[in-house]
DNA sequence: CTATGTGCAAAATTTTTGCAAGCTT
DNA sequence: AAGCTTGCAAAAATTTTGCACATAG
């Protein structure tokens, strides 16, 4: 159902080829050096369908617009709280939290996003001298 | 430095005696009944003022509004894609891991959010049938 | 050929802000 | 009085959509 266009090619390629969690605005700005008339509309339609397919992944951060993240495998963020940056974290979360819910709740987990708030170690340094 | 009002307080108070995690325009609505001139710039100024106070907490749901949680302790949310409801889970991460975090990448962990998707037990019976 | 994808522009949503007047302390 | 708050309205910022044309399968 999903079929080829050298747009939607180009925007995961952006989106994978990054190792930052572009925002919309930014994969926008990316594209089109290489497809100029590129319009800001297809990249949101994309970036939707995208992560619809599992192809990308979509985060919330407090206060700010959506980013994508092009690794899709299970991992999770660290947000400087400072500079804003995120980075990423490859660590499971405990499936026998997921069981306990299960259990009690009858809550069935498909996905799971642990994100951490805090200080970048850069920020704390640069924290200290002021 | 924050000063008491009426507004501040009652949507605050708003917040808290709901069981739900409200939008800035349900509080808004909820606000309205007991002072009906109220802004909508108030409602977002002061959603913004208490979450930073740590009186409430912001969640960020993929594709919505943001939502608030009146109850600040360390806890999860089980968000069913289907009906989109939240419902709260009360248990601890575990801090092994951001001590490996702060052992390898020098972040400073202040708060974590873990969020899980998937279907509540309402929705898995309802698809059963369709 | 048919359904999906695109560019463009307008519109919808959600959130923020400037300002003069009103409260708190 | 000094400074935080508010209502109002305008503006920003972000995202979605309608439509006619282009393109993939």
């Amino acid at each position: 159902m999903l079929r080829k266009s050298k747009q939607r090619d180009t925007i995961l390629r952006a989106i994978k080829n990054s190792s930052n969690h572009l925002g919309a605005d930014r994969v926008y700005d990316l594209v089109k050096k290489e497809i100029p008339n590129i319009s800001l509309g297809t990249i949101y339609r994309n970036l939707k369908l995208l992560a619809q397919a599992g192809e990308i992944r979509e985060l919330e951060i407090p206060g700010i617009s959506s980013r994508f993240d092009g690794t899709t495998s299970n991992h999770h963020h660290l947000i400087c709280e400072k500079c804003g940056r995120i980075f990423d974290w490859d660590e499971l979360t405990d499936p026998a939290m997921e069981a306990r819910i299960a259990k009690k709740t009858g809550f069935k987990v498909k996905a799971r996003y642990l994100k951490f708030i805090g200080l970048c170690y850069d920020c704390q340094k640069s924290s200290k001298n002021s």
